[in-house]
This record gives C-alpha cells, sequence and structure tokens, in this order.
RNA sequence: GUGGGUAUAGCUCAGUUGGUUAGAGCGCCAGGUUGUGGCCCUGGAGGCCGUCGGUUCGAGCCCGAUUAUCCACCCCA
C-alpha cells in the first residue's frame, strides 16, 4: 500500500530502535553540563522574525535565504529557530536574569531549521545540543566552554575530531582589518570570483573563507585579522591559549575560521572531522561580546557554542563509539489460556508497579513464539504459565542465558518475590565475577 | 540556489543484446516438538520495478520529464 504521504525533504524519524542513543547523547550532555554549572534552559521554538535578523545578521546566508518564516494569523512574522543563541539571550534578557547573579550559564536541547539543500550531516530540521555562559569577560569562560565541549566529546567515545581556535578581533580592531583586508583585495580585483566582488563591498572577512582555488591562493597571502589585534584582543587570546594548555586541551590555530554568524567576536572555535563527509564541523562557537546589548540587554559578554546531534552521532559511529543498549526485560511472562492471560496481565502490572521491566504476551501465539519472542526482547527470565497451573498457583520460570527451569509458586506477594529472586541472581552474578579474580 | 550519481520486497542488493509467471541474502510469520528461545531444516506472506509520458509487436531494462534520495559546491551544527 502507498503511504499518505512521506516526511518532508530533510527531515528524519527517530525510531523506537535510534531512542536509546538518543537519550543517551542527551543525558550525557546535560548531566555534564549540570557538572560545570550550565542548567537546561528551554525557549520557544519559533521567535520573532525580528530576533533573529538582529541577532544572527541581515547579511547571512541564514538570514537571506535559509529561515522558515511565515507569518501568523495575526500577521506577525514568525521565524523558526535556525540556532539557539538568540532565543537563550532574549529569555535571559526578558526575565532579567542578567540583573542577577552572573555568571548565567545555560544549556538546551533543541531542534533548529534551516532550509537548505540537504546532504551528508545537513538536515532542514537539526538537532542541537549547546550552552551559553552570559556575563563574564574572562578567557576563563572561553576556555571552560571549550572544556565542557572537549569533555563531552571525550566521554561519548569520539576520537576523530580536532580543536581548531582564532580570534576575530573586536569592534575596535576589526574595522581597521577590514580596511587593510580590503585594499589587500581590491588589488586583487580583477581575479576574483563573482560572490567575492559582492563580499568586497559587503563582508571582505568572508573572502577569507571561499573555497574557489584562484580566490583561495589570493587569501593565501591576505593579512590575517590574527595579525592585526588590538593589545586586548591580543592579550585575551593568548590567556585563552595558556589556559587550554594548563589545561592539557590539545588545539591548533587556524587563521581563516570566519564563521557565518555576525554576532561573534574574538574567540571563535570549531570541532572537525573529516570522518563523515564535507559537513565536518560538529561542534562550533565563539565570543558574542556585543550580542546582549544588540538585543536590548545590558552591555554585557557571552560566550557559548552548539553541538549538532546528528552530525554527532555520525563521528560517533566513525570513531566506533559505543552507546549503552536498551534496559532488558527483566521477566516475560508467556501464559497459555485464557484465565492465564488475564493472570499475565496483572502479574506484570504489579511487576510494573514496583519498577520492574516486565512484559507478557499479547498477540496470543504458541508457547514457541513467545518464547522466541521473550528472547529477542533479550528477557532474563522467562515465566510460562498455564490455566492449569494457574489452578495450582504454580508457574514453571526460566533463565533465559542458561536454560534452567524451576517451578516456583505464585503468591499474593509474587511481586517481591520475583523482586527477591532478580536480586539473588546479581548477588550471585557479582560472586561468579569476584570469584574470577 | 548550482552541479553529478541513484531509484527493483521492511533492509542490503542481483536481474543477460528489450522477450512468458521479477530473484537472492537478511528480517518477519508458520511448521519440524499436540507446553519452551538461540543453531539447523522446510514452507509462507510481502513488489503498480519512484511517478507520468514516449519508442517498440513487447519495457524493470531504451528516451524524455518529474519527484525523491545520496554526494559535492555554497553555507553551517
Amino acid at each position: 500500500m502507498k503511504p499518505l504521504t512521506s516526511a518532508p525533504k530533510g527531515t528524519q524519524d527517530a525510531l523506537p530502535s535510534d531512542i536509546t542513543r538518543w537519550h543517551y547523547i542527551e543525558r550525557t550532555a546535560l548531566d555534564i553540563a549540570e557538572r560545570y554549572g550550565f542548567f537546561e534552559m528551554r525557549t520557544p521554538t519559533f521567535e520573532h522574525t525580528e530576533l533573529f535578523n538582529r541577532a544572527v545578521g541581515d547579511t547571512t546566508d541564514v538570514v537571506q535565504k535559509e529561515m522558515y518564516t511565515f507569518n501568523d494569523k495575526k500577521d506577525r512574522s514568525i521565524t523558526l529557530r535556525p540556532e539557539g543563541t538568540a532565543g537563550v539571550v532574549r529569555a535571559a534578557i526578558e526575565h532579567n536574569l542578567l540583573g542577577g547573579q552572573l555568571p548565567v550559564k545555560a544549556s538546551y536541547v533543541i531542534s533548529c531549521f534551516r532550509y537548505e539543500k540537504p546532504q551528508a550531516g545537513r538536515l532542514r530540521e537539526f538537532h542541537q545540543f549547546g550552552v551559553e555562559s552570559l556575563g563574564s569577560p574572562s578567557p576563563a569562560s572561553d576556555a571552560e566552554v571549550i572544556a565542557l565541549a572537549n569533555q563531552l566529546l571525550q566521554t561519548l567515545g569520539v576520537s576523530k575530531i580536532k580543536l581548531f581556535i582564532n580570534s576575530i578581533g573586536c569592534k575596535h580592531c576589526r574595522p581597521a582589518y577590514q580596511v587593510k583586508l580590503r585594499e589587500y583585495f581590491s588589488s586583487h580585483k580583477e581575479k576574483l570570483c563573482e560572490t567575492c566582488l559582492t563580499r568586497l563591498e559587503t563582508n571582505p572577512l568572508r573572502i577569507i573563507d571561499c573555497k574557489s582555488p584562484i580566490c583561495k591562493e589570493i587569501a593565501a597571502q591576505a593579512p590575517k585579522m590574527i595579525d592585526h589585534l588590538c593589545p586586548e584582543c591580543e592579550e585575551h587570546f593568548a590567556e585563552l591559549r595558556e589556559r587550554l594548555e594548563a589545561m592539557g586541551i590539545n588545539y591548533e590555530i587556524d587563521p581563516d575560521i570566519v564563521r557565518g554568524l555576525d554576532y561573534y567576536c574574538r574567540t571563535v572555535f570549531e570541532f572537525v572531522t573529516e570522518a563523515i563527509g564535507a559537513q565536518g564541523t560538529v561542534c562550533g562557537g565563539g565570543r558574542y561580546d556585543g550580542l546582549i546589548e544588540e538585543l536590548g540587554g545590558p552591555t554585557l559578554p557571552g560566550v557559548g557554542w552548539a553541538m549538532g546531534l546528528e552530525r554527532l552521532q555520525l563521528v560517533m559511529a566513525a570513531s566506533n563509539a559505543e552507546t549503552p543498549a536498551p534496559l532488558p526485560c527483566e521477566l516475560f511472562i508467556a501464559p497459555m489460556g485464557r484465565a492465564a492471560s488475564i493472570a499475565a496481565g496483572t502479574l506484570v502490572q504489579k511487576l510494573r508497579a514496583e519498577g520492574v521491566s516486565a512484559d507478557c504476551e499479547t498477540m496470543g501465539r504458541s508457547l514457541k513464539a513467545q518464547m522466541r519472542y521473550a528472547d529477542k526482547l533479550g528477557a532474563v527470565y522467562t515465566m510460562v504459565l498455564g490455566d492449569n497451573e494457574l489452578a495450582e498457583c504454580k508457574a514453571t520460570i526460566k533463565e533465559m542465558a542458561t536454560g534452567n527451569t524451576a517451578e516456583i509458586t505464585l503468591g499474593d506477594d509474587f511481586a517481591n518475590e520475583f523482586i527477591k529472586l532478580s536480586l539473588q541472581r546479581c548477588i550471585s552474578d557479582v560472586a561468579d565475577a569476584a570469584a574470577k579474580l
């Protein structure tokens, strides 16, 4: 049969067989973030379009051609968030968190939306884990958030990844640098590609990122921002490097990291892999000292990053990272007959109420099929319960790993008896393991 | 937005110069044990061969369009 419809282009379903991995990643991320003092924050999936125009920047590709923007029924312009920082900063301003104790440290798990042509590691709806630290101008904060990303990646078993850092200066040194850059590229005007010719007027910094071979060649000789930092930015960057080295975090300086969101200044960084195709930036972020003020908040700095969770899973797979298996079913009950089926349903309900993962047959299949099913569930024990046994309050229980069976009595307190049985198994497992040492 | 590859079963893929009723492995279901899983054996279900049009006596195969998907550019997570 033909399906009625299919998922929209560039979206993905997370199926039950995927969800253990998603939960593992999200829990690990939130947990590590909490240890660094970052607590989860939830903001709306859509915001006023103006927020992103102001935060991300009118001239960026994200705003100009990638946003899902629509008018609601009262004709307000609404946009599905293309990234997470703007919403977090907006919420922090709106609830006056920045008038309280600083820094404000928040984390988030969100889906983001960008209208792009999908390819490996790039979707129209994708998921991010991110952190934002608001209020501290010190490179201590830059180092802290980088350390957090680094630890998260390590914990998740991501090995094939490298950290690149750069400084793109501040509102004092960048304009002077841009003048120099424009002068330099103007002297090579006739060789630049078409898009770079417009970039020359709007944002010459972007030419450095151009992938066309000729522009690349010209850009290679261009003056680097990192060589034209003001003393304050110079000092900030030096201290960040000192701190990363003190923490034993490996990094490389990549003077060509520019980043396409306008709010960044000073520190920018990316965790990049070559193992998942052309879209190798798994985590990207930096400092955004003017953003809070730009959005109508106090004059306070900020720094943060976001990690693409689909790309993260790709690089985890490429790194052969292990993810935990779903919790096994502790007891599967295979009833034979109508009365037994009702009793089985009641028993598993009791066990579940006691916190045990238990299941029973609902398909009315043969015992053989039920055993097969129990095996696929990874059941630790399977109980066979026939109408005749039920009448005698008895049942057979089988330990699936060994195949051993035993007859048991079904008392009123069977649930508790079973919990004790499982506990004993755990104790004997531990004893066996200890004996082997 | 630009370029290239691909489209056959739930998944991974065969399918001869165009020729009867389209295949395999895995998965699913059932049987081999009238009440016991894994291994093995046997059988079964499941396909508008992406869609529309064209060429032809005849198209899964050739041509065109379209859609989807993958990859790359651009950009970013």
